[in-house]
DNA sequence: ATGAAAGCGCTAACAT
DNA sequence: ATGTTAGCGCTTTCAT
């Protein structure tokens, strides 16, 4: 019924005008219109110049999707990252999004929240839609789900975590020694007893940062006590609670390290609620630099992450993949940097 | 020669499967799969049960691009938004991914960057991509770049910001309630010089906010005074500069009311960089509530914009007009919050 | 209940 | 230099 309306109004052609369309306007074959549009050599300037004329008057698009069909392949990328509200991963998404656009690809984001299965859903989805490649910040499926993307030979590029077993390109940074370079500084201010609030230990980035932490105790043979480690879910409420459980100590530390954005906020909220000034009684150090991290009172040390430079990394390492699809396969560690500010304290105060 | 390459290899066929290759190892006409996957009735059990072998055997994925060729149609719905790394808008895009999917829709993402060509771009490559809609927060092209899109009948709805002269469905927020709330709160709290940081003047939003502004002050016959309002570009930076022309006066303001995110974490960082103590020697009042307000020392008081909701509305209105194409216009308007914490002051204190 | 076949809009051989 | 035409993979009449 609605399809009859749709027709009986036919009196202006509602739908989008067709090659065939802008040939019969312009008054040469559909090859031409399209070797026009391709920008081919070999079409008089003539015919040329009446095409455009053609393509303008009819506000031609040409049809993408049937371009696609015809060519096998789309100018499109999908992304499907794990926590859109997350700022880690926004400004990796603009990364992707500047290197993709100069090559005249569109991105298809998905955002998986941190359920595996709407990773999945996301993931098929994206394969069905006939994307050119794949970017994918793990959210814990399982590796069979990208071994299945492999065979079907769809490019693949995991960012943020690595997914132990897959052999694909990888994007992440060097966890470990961000978080080395954070307790070390803390360390070297004076502090022995030192908090950790570590993400899900399931989570890759999340153990490799324990073991920074780790390391740098060690290396000043400061013992490894359990009460100081905390394992929260990479969220502000984890943080939050970590931080509590942290500050009840009978022992409680002098100083805390934070292992992501979001559980520094918890900590930061936990600290501020106690009454407890920063850094005199409690020195605090974060994972991931973050635009608020300047505004607070006093400004937050941080270890900066090279967000963008991961994303745009990421979409590189894809581009090459579509252009090349046997080349080897790549690991790329960013290093990351520790912004020293006034949260962690001063020897010279 | 790459082309060759890869046909020479063929021993394996490593492209993905046909509806044809199924229909082949069933033994049953193309037709008949395409029926049974579409779950149409009608279909013998004994057929059905063989389909659905070859299915699982082959990995088989209905290529969707050929799909939407045939239909003319896809389950993919568009959305440009201007500021990415603004939790404003990931917060909105969580609201529209959310009742898209539960649709069965695949969310195609643009970030504009406040770039009206960049804005263009994305509008266009949209609607040769064959989006079944477009949710869009403007960025500044023109009203004819929308008004395009409308007369190829793509659903298109705005958020954010309204778009004088185009009749579209839009979802705002009670931009000029929810000012006018901060702001009578702060002259309650007995301030009488407010200051106001301010975006810029060309865009609708900064514009109402400020309109908010005013009325709460001619309510009480407070003057409008020029060297308190400040224009800025809705940044941080341009927050941080204005707050320091604010600081600068010679009579500066005991209160001020900023009118974004962004821009407050710029204001604040000012504030901080002076020594100032707030409430007491500043009390500022935010627009937007974000996940670092409680975590600030003292909290901070914010008119919250109900975004995921707002996401989640624009979804509802496009999905309503993809369905509908002639329904009438509506514009809804959101209504805001004011979270008092005490980064305003308090009487009681 | 099932199959044959047309055709969605485009591009790329292949002809001329 | 330009046109003709055969599909890309799918859905959907229309026959049977």
């Amino acid at each position: 019924m609605t399809r009859k309306q749709r027709r009986s109004r036919a009196a202006v052609d509602t739908s989008a005008p067709t090659i065939k369309q802008v040939a019969e306007q312009a008054g040469v074959s559909t090859a031409t219109v399209s070797r026009v549009l391709a920008g081919a050599d070999g079409v008089s300037v003539e015919l040329s110049k009446r095409v455009r004329a053609a393509v303008g008057a009819l506000d031609y698009q040409p049809n993408r999707i049937a371009r696609n069909l015809r060519v096998r392949g789309t100018r499109t990328a999908g992304l499907v990252i794990s926590d859109i509200q997350n700022p880690f991963f926004t400004s990796a998404v603009r990364g992707i999004e500047d290197v993709l656009q100069a090559d005249g690809y569109t991105l298809l984001l998905g955002n998986s929240d941190e359920n595996p299965a709407r990773e999945r859903v996301y993931l098929a989805t994206l394969r069905a839609e006939g994307v050119a490649g794949i970017i994918v910040a793990p959210s814990g499926a399982e590796v069979s789900e990208y071994r299945k993307l492999a065979s079907a030979r769809v490019p693949l590029v995991v960012i943020d975590r690595n997914v132990s077993g897959l052999s694909v390109d990888v994007v992440t940074v060097a966890n470990a020694d961000g978080a080395h370079a954070a307790v070390a500084h803390l360390i070297g201010l004076g502090h022995r007893r030192i908090g950790l609030i570590a993400g899900p230990p399931s989570v890759a980035t999340s153990g490799e940062r324990e073991a920074g932490y780790a390391k740098a105790l060690a290396a000043v043979g400061l013992p490894l006590e359990a009460e100081l480690i905390r394992y929260a879910d990479f969220r502000q409420g984890g943080g939050y609670a970590a931080a509590q459980a942290l500050l009840d100590l009978t022992a409680p530390p002098t100083a805390m390290f934070v292992a992501n954005n979001l559980m520094t906020l918890g900590a930061l909220q936990a600290i501020h609620e106690r009454g407890l000034r920063i850094p005199a009684d409690i020195a605090i150090v974060g994972f991931d630099d973050m635009p608020w991290a300047t505004s607070l009172q006093p400004p937050l040390t941080a270890v900066a992450q090279p967000t963008y430079e991961m994303g745009a990394t990421a979409a590189q390492l894809l581009l090459a993949r579509v252009r090349e699809p046997d080349r080897p396969n790549r690991h790329v560690v960013l290093a990351t940097q520790l912004i020293v500010r006034a949260s962690c304290g001063n020897r010279m105060l």
